[in-house]
Formats: C-alpha cells, sequence, structure tokens
DNA sequence: TTCATATCGGACAATAATATCCGATATGAT
DNA sequence: ATCATATCGGATATTATTGTCCGATATGAA
C-alpha cells in the first residue's frame, strides 16, 4: 500500500509527534532507533520532510528534529504520503492501463474507485493528532 | 495497490476470457501482444496461474492458453491476486509493524482495517465474468 | 578557538521486482 | 519421420527500491 519510506516518514513524524516540541529536539540517531529503520535512509527520508516543512530541523549541536505541537493537528497523513509516495495510490490505474478514465473505463475501474474515494478521505481527514490520541491502546514503537 | 505481474496476470485472464474456449487456444505470443507485455515474463505469470488451474493450457503445435467459458464466473480476482500476490495486500500492517494486529494495533489499523475489508469483499465476489460483461464500454487491451 | 554533535548531500552497495535469453520437451500436421 | 509451433523451466540481465558510507557544513558549549 505505502513504500517502506512512506512507513518510516509516517512513524518518524508520530515518534515526534509525541516526543519532541520547539526545545526537545531528537536527533536522526533517536528516530531511526525507535521506529527501528536504517539511520542513513530514514536521514534522507526527514530531510525531505523538513524541506516540506513536515518537520523542523536544527542543525548544529543540540540540534535535531521537531514538530512544534500547535502544528499536530495541521498535519494530514495525505500530505505526507503525498510528500514520498506522490499520487500514484490514487490516480494510477488498478490494471496499469495508461489512459484509464472515467470516460474510457478499465474492467476493474469502478469498482476500485469507491475504495480508493474512501482511502484519500481517510488519509486526507487523519490528522497526526487523531494517530496519536488512541496511543493508549496502540502499538507506536518497535514492538 | 497490485504487482505488475497481478496487473498481468488480471489483463491475461480477461482476454482469454474473451478470446478463447475449449477449441480456441491462444499463445503466449498473442496473449502478450494483446496485453501489452514482455512475453517471457507472461509467460511465467501464465504457468503459475495454469498450475493454479486458473487457466488451462495444451504444448505443442496447435496448443496455448484457455479458459473454459463455464468457468468464468467461477473465477474470482481473489483468487487471481492471492496466486501471483499472495495476501499481504490485505494482512501485512500499513506501518510494517510485524505484530500488528486487533489486541495490539498500529496507530493506523483502525482506519485502514475499514478500506482493506472493502477491497477483500470487492475481490471475493468479483469475478471474470463480472469484468467482462461491461466491456462495451470499457478499456480492455493496450490503448 | 577547539571540540563534539548535529544535519546535509552526493556517491555507492545490496536487494527485490521486472524483464530477457535460450535450450529442452511436447505434439499436431504434413 | 520430420517439421513447425507450442509450453516448460532454468540462468541471466536490468531497473527500481531500499540501504550504506563518508566527507562537508553548521553550531552550541567548554
Amino acid at each position: 500500500m505505502f513504500s517502506k519510506s512512506c512507513e518510516y516518514a509516517i512513524k518518524a513524524v508520530v515518534y515526534l509527534a509525541i516526543n519532541s516540541d520547539n526545545d526537545t529536539k531528537r536527533s536522526i540517531g533517536d528516530i531511526a532507533n525507535a521506529i527501528d529503520s536504517p539511520i542513513a535512509f530514514t536521514a534522507k527520508i526527514l530531510q525531505k520532510l523538513s524541506a516540506n516543512e513536515i518537520v523542523k530541523s536544527a542543525k548544529g549541536n543540540a540540534g535535531g528534529y521537531y514538530i512544534l505541537p500547535s502544528n499536530l493537528s495541521k498535519i494530514h497523513l495525505s500530505k505526507i504520503v503525498d510528500i514520498i509516495d506522490g499520487d500514484a495510490i490514487y490516480t494510477n490505474c488498478a490494471l496499469g492501463f495508461k489512459n484509464c478514465s472515467e470516460i474510457k473505463p478499465c474492467p476493474l475501474h469502478e469498482q476500485i474507485k469507491k475504495i480508493r474515494t474512501d482511502l484519500r478521505n481517510m488519509l486526507t481527514k487523519t490528522t497526526i493528532n487523531d494517530l496519536i490520541n488512541a496511543k493508549e491502546k496502540n502499538i507506536i514503537f518497535k514492538n
């Protein structure tokens, strides 16, 4: 469904949502360790998220990545997915036809449409805040 | 959503559903040409489908692949997807947690559950016959 | 100033998915 | 029997994704 990069991205953002703020930054080492991901690979992903202003970064000693708590309800999952995986998940024809469309649909078009719309709606309306609010009962990091 | 192999598999089955029967077989060359796929790669896929009795094959001169029309309403999409891609699409945690479950769900578990159930239901109830019945208005092959 | 600890960013490596090649075998038609 | 045309199946090649390495740069603290 999502690429591994995208999975790491979501996990990293959730980790920072819970464990960082304006004056508590987390190093890429901390993040990779927490979400059980390869450190250098994760670094690239965080750079992308930083470039797209999902997370903030501070260079140098005592630097690291962080998210302002006040932004947690403004970050929608769809934004993260879009940055890392693009919109292929919604728009690419399920059977791989280049010109599949409403006018000239593939045999699976109608059946898949509802599922994709539901997925898109869910990702669009779910914020990081929504995710961490259920944390008591949920897995969050490596386990 | 599906792997490329799985896309080819579904397209090949749809092609055979429309263009073959007990005494009209289609060579792997015909199939690959019709669905615009690499011939040798498609051959492997057809072998798998044949081994799993989704399609039938006849070796030798005038041989090829075919599907008995009477089977078209018995072949569900879920079967093809399962043979080629396995059940990862339904069962693997969307965030990649190894032990994500109902009891210990990942932060996205509930949100993704409905979408996956809908997908599974759709694939389980849709037969090849259903797909080709709408063929008048649909793209079927390379265009 | 120097140092330790960060991110940054380009080059490279490993793995998995996709694609190709080629010889072997099967079989109906001539 | 021979031939043309199929599938069969193993080995190899290519490409995309995932993962690693290392030097450069930034910056707060001693």
